[in-house]
DNA sequence: CCGAGCATTTATAACGATACAAATATCCGG
DNA sequence: CCGGATATTTGTATCGTTATAAATGCTCGG
């Protein structure tokens, strides 16, 4: 028996295709295309390298498999350090290692901070190679990233749609139909003014919004204000001060959208502490995404947006992307369908 | 001038050492190592070749020094599917990925979920030479991951410590202190009988929390109930339930020490829906890692737990491993004595 | 003016995988 | 029993880097 050498982690040396090639008797290139499935090596072959692939645990070296066909086999997140609220980053991230599952993709996560520019960093992950492909979100009408991913071909998906003429695969959420929902509901419920916390203008989801919002104002003839003190980004403190500003105001709202969680626990905070009450001085819809909400105001009314779930997609369709550069981009929008929070596991 | 090839990205193919050895006039093997600052290589040529790989953006291949040293460079969080309420993930992954800025270490992140068993995501790693450390949290005294990496020597970082003998660097949350100032505060304030929500008995910081009520409890003399029903995992909805049941229950406590944000806030949905009012009813000492409790219950009692920079601490600790696993591990108890919220960006 | 000793640079091989071209084994009709 | 087509396997080169050993040039004492 061949002695076998040691890695110095107290392990056994790993197997190689030349490991295998020894033990079948047959040349690496042999094995190498055997594992591939190619059908010019014997069918009986294949079977008999895979069998003893399977046996001493050979698993080909990602180092190796990409210094030579350039492939990473890596995907990365842009992780934004601002929309880090609950969880909206655990739950991509899980939805995306849901869908990279049973594949041989690893994801690995960029975040980029306030002062950094993410630009930069997709220059350098294209540059040095350092995946197949990325995925990030709040993406802008006309977001740098996307051009310069779209002008390259280099693979993507994002979270949020553009307005380039060029289609990319994106996943985003209908909320020109939340916010038209959520109004609708509040002019239900008998509100004359509404007022809406929006993310920064910069966001495409901005536009969307506010589409959203303005259709229903018109169709019904109420009254509106979309604050400019604050955004969905701002602290938590400081939309509380505002909140708690805007209820001693005169005419001040009676109906809030809040398309966020957070943002919507700093408003209702600062609103009560001015001494407001839900229900009885003003109605809300909140778009929410975990089921914390619920469990601090069981009566709240919610219109879900499944994170998870838009990472799954984001997954998918970058996959899809990288598999097949020429096809038609694979594009979901998610609607605010179900009010109610899915079952989790 | 020499044509430049094309990557087929629309890009010009990266530079590599021999790009840079040619312009040089020199041998590829000396531009390597004269980049690696060697003091054999002539300090003048040193310096050339500084300055000529900088012009020409030279940044060295991962996958092929992964291939020839060995060293992936790569750090693998092991990030667990249960825990991912109010950003536990997000706020570790930031903090390491602080740890790790400026080397040229890179973080994946390796979700394992319920069904699957964390040690054969360790085994993987280390077999498949995924990364060079680990980090991971939710240990139990006498962890497997633990073991399986402290027999092969293979770095990691642990967020919580065993009862091994063998010292390995870890970052740990001081529980028992946590647990016995919170116990204080409830005793302080007047409370005869102490409800600890608790972890899953199997993990170590169970037993700290334990420790530390006890002491409490002992130095004065109160009574005390740690539920069997509800820990830290369990659902929203069954905290919920719970906590109804027990505030119509005779003997109910009246003072709760929770170690989690979101079990805190069911807890107290719970009790307020069964007609209870903190202050009146009960009194409350809560951990948080986040300013959304805050938030909801501006007068609440909190102690603060910064998962962000224990996330940092476990990467820097894990880095000082793999530079040097002669020496003694770094380890980090981190104290529970800020009760404010620290500044955030 | 030779060779020892030093400073510096270079050639070669290897890490593990795969693309490509070439070589062998097998089978058939004529 | 041979030529030629087909089926199957193999050899060689290569991706970009670095460890090792070898080579080059230079200075200087004797």
């Amino acid at each position: 028996m061949k002695p076998t050498t040691d890695t110095g982690h107290g392990a056994t040396a790993r197997p190689t295709l030349k490991t295998v090639a020894e033990m079948a008797g047959l040349a690496v290139t042999t094995v190498s295309r055997a594992l591939a499935d190619d059908p010019k090596i014997a069918e009986a072959t294949r079977e008999r390298v895979a069998r003893i692939a399977r046996q001493v645990g050979y698993v080909p070296d990602r180092a190796a498999q990409r210094l030579r066909t350039g492939k990473t086999k890596v995907i990365t997140l842009l992780l934004d350090g601002t929309q880090e609220r609950i969880s909206f980053g655990s739950s991509v991230i899980s939805g995306l290692t849901r869908a990279l599952d049973g594949t041989d993709y690893h994801l690995t996560v960029t975040p980029h901070f306030l002062d950094a520019d993410s630009s930069e960093t997709v220059l350098r992950i294209m540059r040095n190679k350092l995946a197949d492909g990325v995925v990030f979100s709040r993406v802008e009408p006309f977001d740098a990233r996307v051009r310069l991913l779209s002008e390259r071909g280099f693979p993507f998906a994002s979270h949020g749609r553009t307005e380039f003429s060029t289609p990319h695969p994106f996943v985003d959420f209908d909320n020109e139909a939340f916010a038209y929902m959520a109004a609708n509901r509040l002019i239900d419920a008998g509100v004359r003014r509404i007022c809406m916390i929006m993310p920064n203008p910069k966001f495409t989801f901005y536009q969307h919004l506010r589409y959203g919002l303005m259709r229903a104002v018109r169709e019904h003839g109420v009254d509106f204000v979309i604050p400019s003190e604050v955004t969905l980004d701002s602290s938590l403190d400081e939309i509380n001060a505002w909140a708690s500003a805007l209820a001693r105001a005169p005419g001040r709202p009676d109906g809030f959208i809040c398309p966020g969680e957070a943002a919507y626990i700093a408003l209702m905070s600062g609103l009560r502490g001015a001494g407001l009450e839900r229900g009885r001085d003003f109605c809300a819809v909140v778009k929410a995404s975990s089921g914390l909400l619920s469990q601090i105001e069981p009566r709240i009314d919610v219109i879900y947006e499944d994170i998870e779930e838009s990472g799954y997609l984001l997954g998918k369709h970058l996959l899809a992307a990288i598999e097949n550069p020429e096809a038609p981009p694979c594009q979901t929008i998610q609607t605010p369908g179900s009010t109610t929070l899915p079952a989790r596991r």
